[in-house]
DNA sequence: CTGTTATGTTGTAACGATTACAATCTAGGG
DNA sequence: CCCTAGATTGTAATCGTTACAACATAACAG
């Protein structure tokens, strides 16, 4: 059987063409997208797309555990397949948002203050060393 | 002379009622206000204030590093007038923001990968002590 | 104290992301 | 194969924020 039709049996979620194309397009497009950009590209293939299907599913995807949203940029949500904990940087400059790969040891903490965690994000906002290399070649 | 006309003059930003008024409210009201909240109170000692103004302050204020900008509601941006580094848990039962007194120990390893950090968020969401403990209550 | 000017303020309109809603369609069980 | 709950669609509405142009004022020079 299919990988994301049994992702979604096992989350007893209807199994449709839509909800198979964007567990897909998330899957193998790790880059953080917005819901514009995965209904743009998924309209592509599938011109009767609405932009209301997209944002239902991940609101279900979402509540299922099957996706993470980030509210790194402030204007905007972006979409995470990626569910093992990990931390979030965004580049002021290009914009592009860079996996950092270490989980909070604070959420204890925050624990034992009485409170129940159900989400821990972590966002540093700067500039990438990419931007940072091209920004050093400029001034010479 | 005046706390406020004085941190503002520090940061050679000019001093007008608006602004006073808006750091004022900022500094005695540490709830983390949208620019909303911020607009409807200051609106009743001042009908004639602009929601445009407080938006136009507050991006000022934040470009002096003189508030902070959370985005961890993901609808709206709440500001911060408290600079020391702490982090936020959003109750996502009550909806209060509250103070995590911890700072980050990981950003060194984000610098390491050769980033420049500008600004480092920390985010918990989950339900807050005070809910649970309501919730608790409600089940006898 | 007064005139000048750069800057701040105001109100309205535009914008972009998201949500609400009602009509239509379809997955999946009987 | 049929029924029905639930999914999809398109449009309109909403909400936070930004753009813009007219007007007002802080700050500085004289």
């Amino acid at each position: 059987m299919d990988k994301y039709v049994q992702i979604l049996k096992e989350h007893g979620l209807k199994v449709t063409p839509q909800r198979l194309e964007i567990l897909r397009y998330l899957d193998t497009h790790k880059v953080h997208p917005t819901a514009d950009i995965i209904y743009s590209e998924l309209k592509k293939s599938n011109p009767s797309l609405s932009k209301t299907t997209v944002y239902n599913t991940l609101q279900h995807l979402g509540e299922h555990g099957l996706v993470y949203s980030l509210t790194i940029s402030g204007s905007e949500l972006r979409f995470d397949s990626n569910i093992n904990q990990h931390h979030h940087f965004l580049c002021k400059t290009c914009g592009s948002i860079i996996d950092i790969d270490i989980e909070c040891p604070n959420a204890k903490k925050v624990e034992a203050g009485g409170h129940r965690i159900d989400e821990v994000h972590g966002y540093f906002k700067g500039v990438c060393a990419s931007c940072l290399k091209k920004l050093k070649n400029g001034d010479d």
